[in-house]
DNA sequence: TTGTAGGCGTTATCAG
DNA sequence: CTGATAACGCCTACAA
């Protein structure tokens, strides 16, 4: 089942073969029905390894996230990898989990499979010293790197990245023109797109009430019972605040279960701001406000500035995409 | 950069330069080590194309799962892609949908990959139709098919599955004897394991009150809202019922969202059971209880199996897994 | 329009 | 222990 079984069944040579497989040149009509019915006939499949022994290309790219089980990585996952179907590309899907040198690996690893590029989604590959991003900046010397929700400007790298920075700048204006005094700020990690956060709260709070109170910036592992329990120990902690403004939506759950148990009024004594609007913005109760960051856009978006990168037209290093705030009841906007 | 340049400049044939690669027969330690500072110094990588050319075999499984956004599903690929890259397997991923012309495309396209093995992820793969499953058939006389949450009995083909007729069959027995009369049976498909839960569920109530109404086995799409509202109309109809058995976490959250939306007390009035033990069952409130079909040891079991398969060992068609009830607030048990 | 032959980078089988 | 050399299957000049 090879090229050369194919050609003698046909009585041509391997080059023809070759050529209607790849609807190339010009070959006579007549020949090229025979050569379609007998790669049909016998079920004939061009191997891929010696196609792209000659080309060194194998029509895939890499995907990496750190975790495929986190709601909004596992969405981009579905958007980029319908894209690049579309696109007639292939994906490799790489779970790296958060640590560097894993990441560092795996990236390696794609690179010795002779990917035609890499998509890095999400922000968890942004570490916050430049020294550990060089390992980026070094397989961009051999084929492009596209980011999502990161920011690295080096030749060969791509970013399409929501602004999260205005996001939050944005939401935090309007809880304070709502009146709300103390803002809780929950996040998990000072990613890139953590930091734009956390920078667009700071630099709400700072036009408005000039200093920031260090205490309401917490840390808190993604998970909904860690949340609940960081902020029952705040709130006995005799620490006052009205409004809570959490970097993922499942820390904002937390902070809805955890008003519960207080027995806190939602939204009037306290109002929760989720991030990311995802599925479970809509599953608890009262429904989360959210901050929609658009997967799919910036899944979509990443995949047709790849595709243009790899037909040679020149793509800028970083697109950026506004996010929208969706109210629902934890909010009083 | 290629096996002659690192024989050159080592001084040896390629030969050896391939033996000292692969680690393979007697080289002696001095060439070994000079090989191998040749390689590091000028950066070789083994060109993949040239190997798989030789071997046939990339070291490469293609999973097929219908939606990575689906949480069952993100995090059946997660543990799956974990587990094989522990035995040294990359992975390609496709996200199929839910047409059967667009499975059958991505087998065999997974196919002309010359992926070493395939795993099909969630019972979305098995048709109601026994012929439309014939593609899944064929392949498996290239290479071995792994299913989860399916069950075919033909030969290469391998299938882990939750024994989810015995779960919703426990259950609704659990349900019975708390004195709930009308039981409200929510699905969302009649893929195979979507027939192993509705059996169970009949069985159970057959067994003790012999009749079944199919009133109350309603199909819904997967979706908070459409559940709600689907819920809603039902009970506006006039149709009594005591309970809710959902073949997915999303189906009960939907319930619960039509129990507040009537002020209906869970779960006194109404026990609400969910499936897949998914994050969204702690999210809702209350919190849901859940039948939990253990996705890591489905995925970790479909994995060691298949380690077996290509390690020439024989492995059962069949592994079926128990599953556990999660016992939380939507229920009095 | 078609065929021949060389090359892509490895691995494996022989000899030495 | 090491070195030639023949596959592996496809693509593509170059020739006819």
């Amino acid at each position: 089942m090879n090229i050369y079984d194919v050609s003698e069944k046909a009585g041509v040579s391997i080059a023809t073969v070759s050529r209607v497989i790849n609807g190339n040149s010009n070959v006579s009509e007549k020949t090229k029905q025979k050569v379609l019915a007998v790669m049909e006939e016998i079920g004939y499949t061009p191997n891929i390894f010696a196609r792209g022994l000659g080309l060194n290309t194998m029509k895939t790219i890499g995907i990496m996230c750190a975790d495929s089980s986190d709601p909004f990585l596992a969405n981009a996952i579905f958007y980029i990898e319908r894209e690049l179907r579309k696109n007639g590309y292939d994906s490799f899907l790489c779970c790296t989990g958060y640590e560097l040198k894993n990441k560092q690996n795996y990236l390696n690893l794609l690179l010795s499979k002779r990917v035609d590029a890499i998509i890095l989604v999400g922000s968890q590959f942004l570490e916050f010293n430049k020294i550990d991003n060089q390992y980026i900046v070094e397989a961009a010397k051999e084929i492009p790197i596209m980011l999502i929700n990161g920011h690295i400007n080096k030749p060969n790298i791509f970013c399409t990245l929501c602004d999260d920075y205005q996001a939050t700048y944005d939401v935090t204006n309007q809880l304070l023109e709502q009146g709300k005094k103390d803002i809780l700020y929950l996040y998990t990690s000072k990613s890139y797109s953590g930091i734009q956060k956390l920078n667009g709260f700071k630099d709400a709070l700072k036009e408005t009430i000039q200093t920031i109170n260090e205490d309401y910036i917490r840390v808190c592992p993604s998970n909904i019972s860690e949340a609940k329990d960081l902020l029952l120990r705040i709130y006995d902690s005799g620490l006052h605040f009205d409004a809570i403004l959490a970097a993922e939506d499942i820390l904002a759950v937390g902070a809805i279960k955890f008003a519960k148990a207080k027995n806190i009024k939602i939204p009037d004594e306290l109002s929760i701001i989720g991030y990311n609007n995802s599925l479970l913005s809509v599953c608890c109760e009262p429904e989360l406000t959210s901050i929609d960051n658009h997967v799919e856009t910036l899944s979509v978006t990443t995949v047709s500035s790849l595709m243009r990168v790899l037909n040679g037209q020149t793509v800028p290093n970083k697109t950026s995409i506004s996010s929208d705030l969706i109210r629902r009841d934890t909010s009083n906007f």
